[in-house]
DNA sequence: AGCGTTACAGCAAGCGCTTTCTATCCAATG
DNA sequence: CATTGGATAGAAAGCGCTTGCTGTAACGCT
């Protein structure tokens, strides 16, 4: 019924060894066979069995890239830029891969059955992107998985996500503190003494990283936090418009929000309004990402920029050993702070 | 060096047969030795080896989610909504199955390849997302693949794409064309005569198709249409910007615009309010989607909602052959008009 | 007690490809 | 002219798993 390498072979009056060969181009074959194999090949339609070739060869094309939310953009610019470089040259057969895109919606358990399922195709390579979960055993399983793929050959890298000492993953980290605390500063520079902090979920590394450098400035200024400034929510707007209320209502005297990313601050933004509040006048506003829409909000979203396509490209090099990993394996991605309409000194 | 299946019979006691029926749980097997097998599994940390698998089924759990561009949310969503209706229960070992999501950034050569390529790797569905190209030799070429692929035992489905005629492929296709009609009727109801259109990038059934729609809505109401009032360019919102500029250009006496998607419409609402126009009260824009940060944009856009998520999932439970497929193979998913503030009556 | 069943378990034959080792041919060399 | 070696091509042994078919015990029935 379908066509194998064995009718190739007959048709093109060679041995099917040499149809492989023809096909991955890694053996001397004379031209003249070369181009009889290929004429039959394009006759009889043939398509490689890739897990047959995969077990034979004992490696694959595929190569998975985990991200925590797909419908986020946050995610899907990086998915799209290491995709980007994976798709090149450098590989066997034509030189594709086929780069997997897996949806752990931030469950540690997803995670770890992407990882599995990875591990079951022998994937050529793994990109984890996004901030990791803090929870001891998960995490203590995820390094031991990890390990286990750099041991079966696997090439495994971190895209926006902090290392993990000991497994031989290659880390490309944000810098969420250093971002975090600049942006804070730079509130505090303006003026501002009251400012409600709203985190993403708990237990996440970006979510604490990013408010320990919000903290970091604001202990820097001398200011003592309130514990009520403080709310965490979801990494997606609706849980930047409820935290917001909530922090209105616990305390109404509050001139800056800064929200633990864009959509989130969107979300901030609309509550404010909705609540007769100006922006910045009398509330000024932050974020963090700073994704394609930011720039659009009214006013201008003051956020800080990661550099989400570079890093995903360079992650999306390394996972295809086309560029040398970092020294030590760790690099640090740095953000920069955006400065824009939603912020400005406070009231009064 | 790696655990094999042998390794994992010899731990048990058991033949490598049982040692696989057990993992496939398709075979009756005494639960005194599913649990010894189960045990020495877990001992050993035997992975199952997916192209061997593959091979010997003639299947694998791949399945294939194809779309135009990962970084943007439209499709974002519908993939996050056909992952997860793909991770569920119905297979085999564990049920899981690999979502594999292909970014072929429009590019009609990309498309194919990653057809081929899930092709080779025997995938079990394809879902295609988002509008096609409209290129004679490229859709057959894309006919021809998807009829092969149906025949190879893979289901495929559309997902808000025109139906493809004679594949055996399933269409859930969006009502671009209804959808875009009742926008600028709603616009042309309230006082519009001189309505510009960003239209998407030329030769893509959504384009036409939303277009076709803004253009029976002009005939109906009898208004004639000026040439100067149709710009094309990408999906994305530097488009949008770009656009509305050149239109303002060609005629500044448009009192409303009305974009291709979304992004489009930020982007134009960007170039009027740097061009000192208000919205509504200048001029009015309309989006099309409904994406989450539409309702976010100031003022919020009146668009056409796309049931972008209920789409995908659909589309994944028929792809898992968990849900009949509707009379015909083909269902047009309708869209629902969103009038919000960024329309009003024209000035004067 | 004898026999048909039922319920498991194992054998062994592939699945379609890659790759090592070996064979062949022919040009170049002494 | 015999010999050596480079360039190709083929034979065949797997890669690790699934599954049809073949036992074989234990059971229930008459």
């Amino acid at each position: 019924m379908t066509v194998t390498l064995a009718d190739v072979a007959a048709r093109a009056q060679v041995s099917p060894a040499t149809v492989s060969r023809v096909l991955n181009g890694n053996y001397p074959v004379a031209a003249s066979t070369r181009e009889r194999v290929l004429r039959a090949v394009d006759e009889l339609d043939y398509v490689l069995n890739g897990p047959a070739s995969a077990l034979a060869a004992a490696t694959s094309d595929l190569v998975g890239i985990l991200v925590n939310d797909i419908a986020d953009p946050f995610f899907g610019i990086m998915a799209s830029a290491i995709q980007a470089e994976i798709g090149g040259p450098g590989g066997r057969a034509g030189g594709e891969r086929l780069a997997v895109v897996c949806n752990t919606g931030g469950s540690p358990e997803r995670e770890l059955t992407y990882l599995t399922l990875l591990q079951r195709q022998r994937a050529a390579a793994v990109v984890l992107t996004g901030g990791a979960v803090e929870n001891e055993p998960h995490a203590a399983a995820v390094a031991a998985k990890l390990r286990k793929l750099g041991e079966a050959g696997t090439r495994v890298v971190l895209c926006g996500r902090p290392p993990a000492p000991e497994t031989g993953a290659i880390a490309l980290t944000f810098d969420n503190r250093g971002g975090g605390r600049e942006l804070t500063e730079h509130l505090i520079g303006l003026g501002h003494r009251r400012l409600g902090y709203i985190a993403g979920p708990e237990e996440r590394t970006t979510t604490r990283h990013r408010l320990e450098g919000h903290r970091a400035a604001l202990a820097a200024a001398g200011i003592e936090e309130d514990p009520r400034w403080t709310v965490h929510g979801r990494y997606d707007r609706r849980a930047g418009y409820e935290a917001t209320l909530e922090l209105l209502r616990r305390d109404p005297s509050l001139t800056a929000v800064v929200a633990a990313n864009d959509s989130v601050a969107l979300g901030a933004c609309a509550a404010l309004r909705e609540s007769g509040l100006r922006i910045p006048e009398d509330v000024s506003v932050a974020g963090f990402d700073d994704l394609p829409f930011s720039i659009d909000a009214v006013p201008a979203l003051t956020t800080v920029r990661l550099p989400l396509a570079e890093a995903g490209a360079r992650a999306g090099r390394i996972a295809m050993g086309r560029e040398e990993p970092p020294p030590g394996g760790i690099a640090t991605v740095r953000g920069e702070l955006m400065v824009r309409g939603s912020s400005g000194g406070p009231r009064g």
